[in-house]
DNA sequence: TATGAATGAGTCTTCATTCAT
DNA sequence: CATGAATGAAGACTCATTCAT
């Protein structure tokens, strides 16, 4: 990844994708002890799980650089070097985070669209986002992803495939069956589907910058989009 | 403690806006070496401005957090001391880059508007943002106060009150007439002025990330954009 | 703008005394590891006597200010990291040397005195003096205090409260009593009980400036200064 | 000097004493303008003992090693370049304070005493004491002797062989004549004239640190020192 | 495995001193 | 002579990472 904001502490970098190599069963196959041995995966996992939200929770507040390994031990409720058995380093963790938040969503969008005019799809997708991603966590993962991603070519290109190219190709895809069946006028979407999203990407970057002075109701606003989308302003 | 030893290290905070005190001509009116005078107002003012133009790179390729006064000393060509000569220290040579950039551009919002249809005074805004904004180094400006503002309550108000309210409002009073003399069909857009800038925004965010995997034709979106705002995408 | 980014350099000001918690015994009652833990506490303590050690040395050496951490660490034999393990920052290391070596002495002088002349006491005092102060290190503090307590307000009050009061009133009562028993011929030690430890401090001062040009018998002018307290110098 | 507070910046050390050449003449020496270069030598004259002026102030108020040339230099109205003009560097500003303003009162010192008893002689002593030094900005130079003294082992000496030394030799042959008199019982302050002036060393380092908390009428336990010394206490 | 004490490279900031004007 | 902008060495403090227990 190499990072432009972590000055090279000589650790190695490895490639960006699968940072957790799965653990090879260690050794554990002693046969003796299966339910500790369960057991001790399970607390190991939730060990994993509790030190993930805990850096969700600290890089969304104060940014990679300025989040502190001490802090998210803190928040994990575990000791600093634990972190350690459980990721490579700070980047890794901050990679694991970006990286397996998102994947899953897009899934949604792939999915086969029901058979229902295209304005109805596209609401639905706004539902979906409003509900699956404004209102959870994720929403401060793509704030980071937006936030970071300038500084870590290789987390925005990893995101770029995995999350944003397969999601415009999936609305592409959509919004061309929707224009043969007559539900376009005209191309416009097709070449831009980022209008669609760009509201969504504003209530993302408001609700972390102006939402104190001005709190935005990010569900009315997305329909009144949509309506703008389908009828236009004018008279 | 609190010695008096150790000079104070947070120093006194100043409030936020006119960080610099625009230096009060230095009383170099003796009449007889003006043009030195002249010379070493001028080549300070260069320095300044070597300084937050360096600045304003490193900040952009780094954020804030790693950006380093070394680098920003090395790229002004100057000394790391001379910078604190011109800035208290790094967050008010941060402020004053994020501040002194933006403002300006509010007023061509405020400006009163020419007497022509609500679509192509909104045209020329798109027109003023991708030439103005977008095609300059203000579009990294903005990109800073997205991803930095999290970090800097402060900054984000004061974008919030100099910048971002006051476009809002003049757009809202800019629809307001518009709604008047019939030129929209109704209030969506004085409700919801993001919508207009949204595309923007995405703009600015996309060219800081997925530029190089997939440039964006900014100008021929932002004019998809208003065709979508006025005509809508239905049949 | 106090930024989220930049934690707090100046940190929290805590108050002034009990700047170390006496760290809660950590819990390791597991019964397991008893050396282990015991080790590790005890090599902790070694580590910060160490480190208080070579502070007071530099510290004497140098004064406050002209102290380096890095020479005070290299004097341990400890990192420059390991010295803000134990302590806040140089002030809160200053501190607790100043505020730990002499607060125990007070204690000797507010001791129910022996019931002997006054004289005698003060004699006592005196070789107290020679004995616990000027033949050790606590000399060395008490100059670091007489040095340095104009820039650090607070010690001088720490100081003032806990030992120059306390030790004044201790030897007021003293003389009180001495005086009411007749032993006194009048109250000018009771109004000024600085004129008692006077040359104490000279000796001290001379110490650390003249005592390479002309060393002084403390143990012979502490007694002289008794002959001429209590006797006078006229025939 | 080499003092051990500020490590080397490389500039030349010389010598202690003489720190000032009296400025051999510079070339005004071509006879026109006379009254010019009087009034410009004066002009130079009252420059320097601004500085000398502002320099003593703030050494006391904050010893040497954290006074700032910046601010000397504002203090005394020059630019701080003006006073590298006067002085070679820092240290050597510190010296010259050091050094003038003490010497003279040796002088009192050494002056033939009056034809009056020992113990009017040593009370009119403390009556300078008193008057000129604790009364006035000697005091504070006193204070910086002791407290910067053990960083500047060249200063201690100087001090020592032009202050301390002279002024116990008076002391003592003072005392030894009175002693030929029989005005001394014995020669308990010939051997340690220290006794003598042990308060007013007090009463210094009392001022700097705890006349907040408890002032001192000095010129009273001056008084009540010298009864202690002739009359002792006994009653 | 888990811990957390220890490390030391890295970064901001200060300030004595220089020097072009 | 006087100025004050510029310099850069020095020092306090932080924090990712390691490793003995």
């Amino acid at each position: 990844m190499r990072s432009t904001t972590q000055r090279g502490r000589g650790s190695a970098r490895r490639a960006f994708r699968r940072s957790r190599p799965v653990r090879p069963a260690t050794g554990e196959s002693r046969s003796r002890k299966r339910k500790e041995a369960t057991n001790r995966a399970a607390k190991s996992e939730a060990r994993r799980a509790a030190i993930v939200q805990a850096a969700l929770d600290e890089f969304c507040a104060r940014g990679f650089a300025a989040t502190r390994i001490d802090d998210v031990a803190a928040r994990a409720g575990v000791a600093k070097g634990t972190i350690y058995l459980y990721f490579d380093d700070k980047e890794a963790l901050f990679r694991e985070i970006v990286t397996t938040m998102l994947v899953p969503l897009v899934a949604v969008l792939e999915a086969p669209p029901p058979d229902i005019p295209i304005r109805d799809v596209i609401a639905r997708f706004m539902d979906v986002f409003v509900q699956e991603i404004y209102s959870t966590q994720r929403r401060n993962v793509l704030r980071l992803v937006m936030t970071e991603g300038p500084r870590f070519p290789e987390l925005a290109e990893f995101h770029y495939r995995n999350v944003v190219e397969r999601a415009l190709a999936a609305m592409r895809a959509l919004l061309g069956r929707a224009r043969e069946r007559g539900e376009l006028k005209d191309d416009t979407l097709i070449r831009f589907p980022q209008l669609i999203v760009a509201p969504g990407m504003v209530a993302i970057v408001w609700s972390g910058l102006f939402d104190r002075f001005a709190p935005l109701d990010v569900a009315a606003m997305m329909r009144a989009h949509i309506d703008t989308l389908f009828e236009g302003c004018a008279p």
